[in-house]
RNA sequence: GUCCCGUUCGUCUAGUUCGGUCUAGGACACAGGAUUUUCAUUCCUGCAACAGGGGUUCGAAUCCCCUACGGGACGCCA
């Protein structure tokens, strides 16, 4: 435990919440956890052209929606404010004399130029060792409208904000000369740096992009994957508990994670495998939870109203959890549990009709149901079991085709479970309506 | 082009610190099978990798060098 360590997640608004930002959020966010120390998020609004305030929203939602809460930072403040760059300015102009007064920030074509020591600078990088790169090049560290270039204001704030570990993408680990270089001019040590990999394209080349899919936070949320879920796959892209575990609470990961051990090589973003940890998490889900995160997504689909009958709707959906894959397709999924205007699969439908006498079944079905003592699963059971017995066929000759009259599909919750939900009434109406249409057609 | 970083199944990874326990483990995906009801649940089985070449060593996925490939940075973007 290390209470003075203090990392920072450092992103400029540019409109969305990209996964990789999120990743570097979250690994600063664990080491921070982990360490006892403190999260800082600065928004490195120093862009005028691009930044904006919706955008700076983006990052804040997305952030707390991963369940990443910072220390410091926007609406909490803290002792190192303010934590928006764009009110830093007389911050920065006072590193700016200092530099000069030092020799090493000098005037050129409007702008102010930083210059370099022509010695290598030596990074202390916990995933990568040490790292040697000779910045060449001076450089602009002041517009010449006066603004504050990223490499100053970086440093700057990392120092005036005490940061013990900088936590970052690897596409900053050739910048990393430029800093380690204002750090020395500054007299000031340098803190440890953890250059993480990047994520790249699911196929193709190079890295995510923002328009690459499955590239931004805002889109999970949206498509109601459970944010548990997506943080817990983030963790699996260059971090990994070392024990053939790969679902595992937050708690635990708090608890194991190391700079050290984060991989040093990229990793390729993997869609599937997310969407495989998102079920993993909805079908493990307490039932209330899963039906207070669901039930919204039924309300947006238009499936359900407030009206809608409260145990009914917990009897689908807990149902379903066992099922499930994911959230943004289960109003599809039992769509006939709402309406009996539902789509039909047309596909299921020919796949009935090619093996067996479906409309001879059903009839069956409807005839042994008027002797049937309870509507239960059980009895249920029971009486297409003997059905099938005595027609000497197989249960999935009825169950099949009752199923996709009642519903529309081939794929679902348990069968007998189906009927009971819907009841008895229901069930027949659909069937009679079923035969009715199917032989005119 | 210059500089920096990397390279284990198709993908994410364990193993590399301290070379032998690795005929290289797990997961996703894929393929087959089971649950004499579907499958978008669950379970089982299968497929599949140490980039290549040189060293060092009794022995190398593990240490060293080279090559190839991949990625990143070279802005008055961040």
């Amino acid at each position: 435990m290390n209470s003075a360590v203090r990392v920072r997640f450092a992103p400029s608004p540019t409109g969305f919440f990209h996964i990789g930002g999120a990743r570097t959020a979250l690994f600063n966010w664990l080491y921070a956890r982990h360490c006892g120390g403190t999260f800082i998020l600065r928004i490195e609004d120093t862009d005028k052209k691009r930044d904006s305030e919706e955008s700076v929203r983006v990052l804040i939602d997305g952030l707390k929606w991963l369940g990443l809460h910072w220390d410091e930072g926007p609406e909490l403040s803290g002792p190192h404010g303010p934590y928006f760059q764009s009110e830093r300015q007389c911050i920065y102009d006072n590193y700016l004399n200092r530099l000069r007064d030092y020799g090493r920030a000098y005037d050129q074509d409007g702008a102010v130029w930083f210059k370099v020591s022509g010695k290598p600078a030596v990074i202390h990088d916990e995933i990568r060792g040490e790292v040697t790169r000779l910045e060449e090049k001076d450089f602009v560290i002041v517009r010449s409208d006066g603004s504050p270039v990223f490499h100053f204001v970086n440093v700057v704030d990392d120092i005036d904000m005490a940061i013990t570990h900088v936590i970052r993408g690897e596409d900053h680990l050739s910048n990393s000369s430029k800093h380690v270089e204002i750090f020395q001019a500054l007299n000031v040590a340098t803190p440890i740096f953890a250059h993480i990999p990047l994520i790249l394209k699911t196929v193709g080349s190079g890295k995510m992009s923002k328009r690459d899919q499955g590239a931004l936070v805002e889109d999970y949320k949206a498509r109601w994957f459970l944010p548990e879920a997506v943080r817990n796959y983030l963790c699996l892209l260059g971090w990994s508990p070392k024990d053939d575990r790969e679902i595992l609470p937050i708690e635990e990961i708090i608890a194991l994670f190391d700079l050290k051990q984060i991989s040093k090589n990229n990793a390729r973003f993997d869609e599937k495998k997310l969407a495989h940890v998102n079920g993993e998490y909805l079908r493990k889900l307490p039932a209330k939870a899963f039906i207070d995160f669901c039930t919204p997504a039924l309300k947006c689909a238009g499936l359900i109203s407030p009206k809608t009958d409260s145990s009914h709707l917990e009897n689908v959906l807990t149902a379903c959890q066992e099922k499930v894959r994911d959230v943004e397709s289960l109003p599809n999924f039992c769509t006939h549990f709402f309406t009996n205007d539902f789509p039909v699969d047309e596909k299921a439908r020919e796949k009935i009709f090619k093996q067996g006498n479906p409309l001879v079944c059903i009839r069956e079905f409807l005839g042994a149901l008027s002797s049937l003592r309870d509507f239960t699963e059980e009895d249920l059971e029971t009486m297409v079991t003997k059905l099938a017995q005595s027609n000497n066929c197989k249960t999935g000759d009825y169950i099949h085709p009752i199923r996709f009259a009642v519903s529309g599909q081939s794929v679902g919750i348990g069968f007998y479970r189906l009927l009971c939900i819907l009841g008895k009434d229901e069930v027949i109406k659909r069937l009679e309506k079923f035969l009715q249409t199917t032989s005119f057609a």
